[in-house]
DNA sequence: GGCAGCACTTAGCACTCTTGTT
DNA sequence: AACAAGAGTGCTAAGTGCTGCC
């Protein structure tokens, strides 16, 4: 495979953050073909090194920056005031505060506001509702609000279908504007981006469903399956069975060999005992599953091996109940459930190192359950003998059904498809708020550059916080509860030991070295060189702290995203990574797509640039199992076709000079033929080389969480457009019906 | 302002289905 | 027809961010 890497530093180098180190590239490349492992970082590192945006600005600033040098200095004044205090008021505390804090991005909404000192209460009420508002007229500047007076019309539009309408029949499509076509299809695609939306906060007018499906209920091993106890068999209540075969079914896994989960599990389990069972299961260790656990595999072997007839079956059976109740009507219209089975009982698996894992998660029964409805709804029926928790009509959310859950005591939901517009036109707004901000990004850098220089430590901190979810796309870090979760960090919770300074490393100066969990317990690894200014920060910051006290102890993600509410409206942090994921994207695919190419070549352009993003958002996965042999079976392809090659071009050869001296037609056309072989084989060499590089690239990458949540569909569906390759290419049927609006109302000449 | 509760998005992994190959 | 690999889907954990309360 190697040197199948030519397009590497193609789908790097030209990105949109471009490296400023020659030098390092080449070093780079070496290292690649070496340590293909680290080669997922390396090219984070490639990518991310500097953000051409403002890359230029910060380098001419450099100069400049000497000069204000002794205003670093300065801020030693607060390093010492804050050195006494931190201990006590970490996290917390806000020196200087009241200032700023009632401000709010209320009046000015998609720029920024230099520094506002009002104190003005803005009630959420109202701003919730003009948050409602549409927003996709990307093209006008700066506008306030929107038209109103069209979407008025709409708004009645919709209000009067609602009404002439009786509430669930019409499950079809609403006759609007006259400018749609007639209806015939029973099936015709709902458009429902061509409607208005609410504006008053509520999500649905009219909501009907079935209700969830339960979990099927325990069947009891059959009496031949034993459980052995300090090797003796012992028959366990149905209670305890359940839990013990809950435990069975993941012996083969690694952690039913982790301390905490067994110790949770035994816990858990001893619950669900009989007081004889407790009396005599004391240890785990001389607990016998493996009986059960054979019985579990034979029965997914004899699954697999059903007859047609039998999968068909089954299949049908699926289908009658998806048709049943996964699908909901909201506003007329039928919608697709997204989760409509409730999670079954089982073991808590939590990601990483959790300290709850190995836990039982209860059984949910109908009593439970919340479920919401509208009220001139059929309501659901609870199963035959049971009663629901409560049911209720609250049209300010959208989820149908709700309960909590025993691990961590949170709610869980079972919502509507991402193809339902009440998640579409979600997503939609999304991308659009993070438009907004690409209008008044610049100015939001130049702010927090101002701030690195600030007298108050809590501002440098913040500024230092924001370039690194800027820059780096770090999640926010919300704080969590410790013990209740695993230890994982995001920026604003990122602690000393996190971080590694650099005056100078590898030929660069100030680099830090990123190395923590973040969300999912992914590690996140960088080491990047960072402006000086900001160097000089975080070891102000780091001053006088112990590895696990927070590098950003003046900072949480509230104070951070009032302060970015300021700037703009709507803004907050996660903001920047959809905003930074999708502008790369878009830049990527105009740096990396060529005209020339054919279509399977665009389409790896295009993987690149998402993988580009995907590196950003650090979006890993654990290498397929079948990697390296898969990996293995194409190179031998490879290796098949380049003899291929070669065979073929000896023939030509020959036919060649065969010609030569034969001058005749036969012969000249047996050069031709042979040099259409050669083309063809070349192609195909080329195609799985392609395919090669690819699949590498891609090894411990995901490509679908950016896809799915990061990228603006209309930035594909435009280069779509523009190179004239199928959408479905780049899209399954699944996404396509998720990015349906995008889809519809995007044109080639998109800009996001 | 600090916290808990709630609603909703984002995330990776395991399993299943589909497709292409032998 | 059998099989393997890859694509697609379902599942549910783990985030973000807002609100309302004290």
């Amino acid at each position: 495979m190697s040197g199948d890497h030519s397009h590497n530093e193609n789908q790097i180098d030209c990105g949109s953050r471009v490296n400023d180190s020659h030098k390092h590239k080449d070093k780079y490349k070496e290292k690649e073909h070496k340590h293909k492992d680290h080669k997922k970082d390396k090219e984070r590192e490639k990518l991310k090194h500097g953000n051409s945006d403002y890359k230029d600005l910060s380098d001419k600033k450099h100069k400049e920056k000497e000069k204000i040098k002794h205003k670093d200095g300065s801020t030693d004044k607060y390093k010492d005031k804050h050195k006494e205090k931190r201990k006590e008021e970490k996290t917390k505390s806000l020196d200087g505060k009241v200032k700023k804090d009632k401000e709010n991005g209320f009046a000015s909404p998609p720029h920024f506001k230099p520094e506002p000192e009002d104190n003005f209460y803005h009630s959420p009420k109202y701003e919730k509702s003009l948050k409602r508002e549409r927003d996709d007229d990307h093209d006008s500047e700066i506008k306030p609000k929107k038209i109103k007076t069209e979407n008025d019309k709409k708004a009645k539009k919709r209000k009067q279908d609602e009404d002439t309408k009786s509430k669930k029949t019409k499950i079809k499509k609403e006759p609007n504007d006259g400018k749609k076509k007639a209806k015939k299809e029973p099936e015709e695609k709902w458009k429902w981006w061509e409607e208005e939306r609410y504006t008053d906060g509520s999500k649905w007018r009219f909501l009907e469903h079935k209700g969830p499906v339960f979990a099927p209920p325990y069947e009891p091993l059959p009496s031949h399956v034993k459980f052995y106890y300090d090797g003796k068999p012992m028959k366990l209540s149905p209670g305890a069975e359940e839990v013990a075969t809950f435990f069975a079914k993941m012996l083969d896994h690694e952690y039913t060999s982790k301390d905490i989960f067994r110790k949770n599990f035994f816990k858990d389990w001893r619950k669900e005992m009989t007081s004889e069972e407790k009396s005599i299961l004391t240890d785990l260790k001389k607990c016998n599953f493996s009986e059960m656990s054979e019985y579990f595999k034979a029965q997914s072997e004899a699954r697999k091996a059903m007859t047609k007839e039998g999968k068909q079956k089954i299949k049908e059976e699926n289908e009658r109940i998806l048709q049943e109740y996964g699908f909901c009507i909201m506003d007329n219209h039928r919608e697709r459930i997204a989760n409509f089975r409730i999670e079954p009982p089982g073991l808590f698996r939590g990601r990483g190192d959790h300290p709850k894992m190995g836990m039982l998660k209860r059984r949910i029964r109908p009593e439970d359950i919340i479920i919401n409805c509208s009220k001139d709804s059929k309501h659901p029926e609870p199963p035959p003998g049971t009663k629901w928790k409560e049911v209720r009509h609250d049209n300010k959310v959208t989820w149908l059904v709700s309960w909590t859950e025993n691990i961590q005591g949170s709610i869980k939901y079972i919502m509507l498809n991402p193809s339902s517009r009440i998640k579409g036109e979600k997503d939609w707004q999304k991308y659009e708020t993070a438009r907004r901000l690409k209008k008044c990004v610049d100015h939001i850098r130049n702010q927090y550059r101002e701030d690195w220089k600030s007298k108050e430590m809590r501002i440098r901190q913040r500024a230092v916080a924001l370039y690194f979810i800027d820059k780096l796309a770090l999640r926010a870090g919300n704080e969590k509860e410790e013990g209740e979760t695993a230890d994982t960090v995001g920026c604003c919770s990122l602690r000393v030991e996190h971080i590694k300074l650099y005056p100078e490393s590898e030929g660069q100066e100030f680099v830090v070295e990123f190395d923590f969990l973040g969300k999912d317990s992914i590690r996140y690894y960088n080491k990047v060189p960072v402006e000086k200014r900001v160097f000089k920060n975080l070891q102000l910051f780091m001053e006088n702290k112990e590895p696990d006290d927070d590098l950003f102890d003046r900072l949480n993600t509230s104070i951070l995203n009032k302060h970015l509410q300021e700037l703009m409206d709507g803004l907050t942090a996660k903001v920047f990574r959809t905003y930074n994921a999708s502008i790369t994207l878009q830049q990527q695919l105009k740096e990396l797509t060529n005209t020339e190419e054919n279509i399977p070549a665009k389409i790896l352009s295009y993987n690149r640039a998402n993988r580009a993003v995907a590196i950003l958002c650090n979006h890993q996965r654990a290498p397929p199992k079948t990697f390296e042999k898969s990996m293995q079976n194409l190179q031998a392809k490879i290796d098949a076709k380049r003899d291929q090659l070669s065979e073929a071009k000896r023939e030509l050869k020959s036919a060649k000079a065969d010609a030569k001296i034969r001058k005749d037609e036969k012969s000249k056309k047996a050069v031709e033929t042979k040099k259409k072989a050669v083309q063809r084989v070349e192609e195909q060499l080329m195609k799985l080389e392609v395919q090669a590089t690819d699949r590498e690239e891609n090894k411990q990458i995901a490509l679908g969480t950016s896809k799915l949540n990061y990228l603006d569909p209309r930035i594909s569906v435009a280069w779509c457009k523009k190179w004239g390759i199928p959408v479905e290419k780049i899209y399954n049927k699944t996404q396509r019906e998720k990015f349906a609006w995008a889809i519809d109302m995007a044109d080639e000449d998109f800009e996001f």
